[in-house]
DNA sequence: TCGGTATATAGCTGATTGGCTATATAGCTG
DNA sequence: CAGCTATATAGCCAATCAGCTATATACCGA
């Protein structure tokens, strides 16, 4: 199960375009750090940086390969998201969404 | 479709403890200021911040009633997480994890 | 062993954030 | 209208963040 603290770490890691962009890329599989920041303007160390916060997120794993450090997608995350979201799903599935029951609220009363 | 900066602002909002409470009060149904606020042991203008943050992810509406002004819940920020979401679902889904075919191929490697 | 390549770390900066107190605004209600 | 209640705004602060440059570390290959 996912702590408070997991979901505010995953929330905040995705939060940030490149971050979200980072994880794109590597669902189409491992990319090292270099590879990562390749579309960005950016300097590698912000890469890093990047890399850092998505780690720390669980959103990313790392490996070593001679002075490569490929990262690869990481789901757990991603499935705690998802879990979260579960809680919200019914309020737009059945369109019972707050507004509408207000709305519609607003209109059986005025009949 | 979302825009990037409009996930931003989502993913940014469902980042704090306090709000995802807030959300989930509202889950309930519509809620003032100071009944949002009562859980928490948190100054009332803290509140209306977080608030802000919510509205202006458009994650809450708001409307007006004499002096007390209900917050509700809108999902249709959830519905953009939910379908970006759905970009990573194949992922766990049918355990095609990153780290799954990373382990898969070493075993492989090993025979 | 030396030079080059890949990545990490340290440390700076300006912007943003989450909290606060003090104060303003707005609408009831007596 | 006076005072109470609900909420918003202003402005302060410490912490965090996203970016940078400079530098360190680690590994490969000639």
């Amino acid at each position: 199960m996912a702590t408070e603290e997991d979901l505010s770490l995953t929330f905040a890691a995705l939060a940030d375009p490149t971050r979200r962009a980072m994880l794109a890329r590597l669902a189409r599989g491992p990319a090292t750090v270099t590879e990562l920041g390749a579309p960005f303007g950016l300097a590698q160390p912000t890469i890093s940086k990047h890399l850092k916060v998505l780690e720390r997120a669980g959103l990313i794993a790392r490996t070593q390969k001679a002075q490569l450090r490929p990262a690869m997608l990481q789901t757990a995350p991603l499935v705690e998201v998802s879990q979260w979201l579960d809680g919200y799903r019914q309020f737009w599935e059945a369109n019972l969404d707050q507004l509408d029951f207000y709305i519609t609220s607003l209109q059986e009363a005025q009949k």
